[in-house]
DNA sequence: AACGTTCGTGCGAACGTTCGCATTAACTAT
DNA sequence: ATAGTTAATGCGAACGTTCGCACGAACGTT
């Protein structure tokens, strides 16, 4: 490797102190017109590069931002994780920034102490955090060691940080309300289990939408299971049992799993999807429109979502202060697709 | 933020100078087992943890790997991005290093550049890369920097760099001998343009499996174009409306997008996938296995080989020598569902 | 006792920059 | 001419550690 230049070589060719260079690079302090272009001249030359370490050592700032997510089971693919990691790295970028990632360990202890090595070492400056849960003991250490970071999600109210969110009640209620349009009066949900915040918050917006249009959901028509392909299958089964006067020609499905089950449990009771029982998922995983037929779900502004996340972060770390509003809700979008309107032109055309 | 405990605090309490601190913690020479205890103790009692960025500056290494990657397309999920970057920092964690993503610019330009800032700036020790093309910008500089880097693809054969590839064309052999075994006779091949190396690679393996079968495919059997769901669905389309004596009953698919559009075609035809057309995919994303019927394709070990990959680099980092073999293969698993079997037990019980 | 060797520890300096203060020159006002 | 102010630049030291050498003590051999 070619020996690195340092600056006190650009100060050499520039006639000038190494402290003057450095003053030209931060911009922290008045250098005539003349002096700086001799000094950039002399940096162009040279092919000077700061390194990175060094300033980090003095000005005790890393820029170096951290993320670590929890794997998904072997089975589901993570369907926003790509495009999160893309938009956070790009704006983070932007910023001077580095986005490091990390193992989320299964064991909470081994899961903070992670963290800690990270802050104790000095490694990052802030942290983004998402799959927030009820006392979440990475937000208890980062708060407790005042140290910045974003979430994506919520936790409980009297832990306060910054965070963002998509409104999953929201989205619940434009599926719904989507349903309603279509004609549909009997709308049934598949739901988590009741101690999921994201699964209940989700729930209100059906409920909502339900009661707007005046219509009382018998208990029957909300099922709880595991968000996966073969409880939406089997609760499927379950509600397309009922009796004609009870039984749903609407299904809202809290993910794109249990759509997906819910699916392939009308089809095989040889139901047209989209026409005798229309169904809508939550989160437009990309491979979802290409099933047949391709179903109808809630999109995560996933890109926007990310960059917002680091641009917080930055200010928080150039301010030392806190967003306002601290937490922001976004809104999903309804990618309307045939597995709710029953019209499909075809597999052509599609990309 | 609590005033992090320094090397001098400690050796301040432990009696000794803080040059023997830092013997100890690198264990680079001879200290008393007396004076170990002391100090070892001094930097419990204290929470003393070294400064990454002290160690760096002197040591000459940031202890961070970097890796980039393209974005998906909007449409298509990355099916091995979350257990690839689970792996590899998994592993690099091991070691004591840490993984920095960061954007794959689309201008191969401003691509090299993001390279050349992070080994300019002293930023990162090695590279992992990956979607390796013919004369890629980002290994030739690489190369020409003398950078510690390892691939997961191969490249031009003139280009020597430690590499990781999965064995296309054994998969392909693999698929296309197991439909041989369903009863198959004429079996085809949807594939990319004639100018991927990848796609190539993986055909070979087709060709060589009809050849042990004693089977010369009609070039009919082949058809090219983009790995979308879109393009199978036509090309099998085109391949159904082939005479009887020619039109094929198995299909070999490059990828899984190219496999759903094809049953697709099928299934617009009345046909029944896995019994009047056998169909194989290429990547087993997460979600074939819910397709109905679920796709049979071929597997990466994506832990094993992101695992490999920091391993590899280590030893580089570590040795200064290139590792033995230079490049390996991995063969890919065949997941046999009913797409090419026909047989399939239902939703119930899957996950 | 004198000399040679080995072990254990301390020291000086380096790594490459930024921070905060001091100094000097130039300009303006009285 | 003198005093005060401002702008521009240089300097000393700091950041927190590791590297490489020096030195003293202890031990063994002659």
């Amino acid at each position: 490797m070619a020996k690195r230049v340092t600056i006190k070589e650009v100060a050499q060719q520039a006639g000038v102190s190494y402290q003057t260079v450095s003053k030209v690079i931060t911009g922290k302090a008045q250098v005539t017109p003349e002096t700086e272009a001799r000094i950039r001249k002399a940096i162009h030359d040279l092919g000077y590069r700061p390194s990175h370490t060094a300033r980090s050592l003095r000005s005790n700032r890393s820029y170096t931002l951290a993320y670590s997510w929890p794997p998904s089971p072997r089975d589901q693919a993570n369907p926003i994780l790509d495009q999160f990691l893309q938009s956070m790295f790009t704006e983070a970028e932007q910023h001077g920034y580095y986005l490091l990632t990390f193992p989320y360990h299964a064991d909470p202890a081994a899961r903070v102490a992670a963290y800690q090595d990270l802050i104790d070492t000095g490694r990052v400056d802030g942290f983004i955090i998402s799959s927030v849960e009820y006392n979440d003991e990475r937000v208890l250490c980062l708060l407790e060691n005042k140290i910045p970071f974003v979430a994506f999600g919520r936790s409980n109210p009297e832990l306060v940080f910054p965070c963002i969110d998509v409104d999953g009640g929201a989205g619940l209620r434009m599926a719904t309300r989507h349903l309603l349009e279509q004609g549909h009066r009997q709308i049934a949900a598949l739901a988590w289990p009741e101690d999921s915040r994201v699964g209940n918050n989700r729930l209100e917006g059906y409920f909502s939408a339900l009661q707007e249009a005046g219509i009382t959901p018998p208990p029957d028509w909300v099922v709880r299971g595991e968000g996966r392909v073969s409880f939406g299958f089997k609760a499927t089964r379950r509600l397309l049992a009922l009796p004609p006067g009870q039984r749903p020609t609407g299904l809202v499905c809290l993910n794109d799993a249990m759509a997906i089950g819910a699916m392939h449990a009308a089809q095989e009771r040889g139901l047209q999807v989209g026409v005798d029982l229309a169904i809508t998922g939550f989160d437009d995983a990309p491979m979802v429109q290409y099933l047949n037929p391709p179903l109808t779900s809630l999109r995560q502004p996933v890109w926007e979502i990310g960059r917002q996340l680091i641009q917080m972060l930055m200010d928080q770390l150039d301010t030392g202060e806190q967003p306002d509003p601290l937490c922001s809700l976004y809104q999903p979008e309804l990618m309307v697709r045939a597995s709710s309107t029953g019209q499909f032109a075809g597999f052509e055309n599609v990309s």
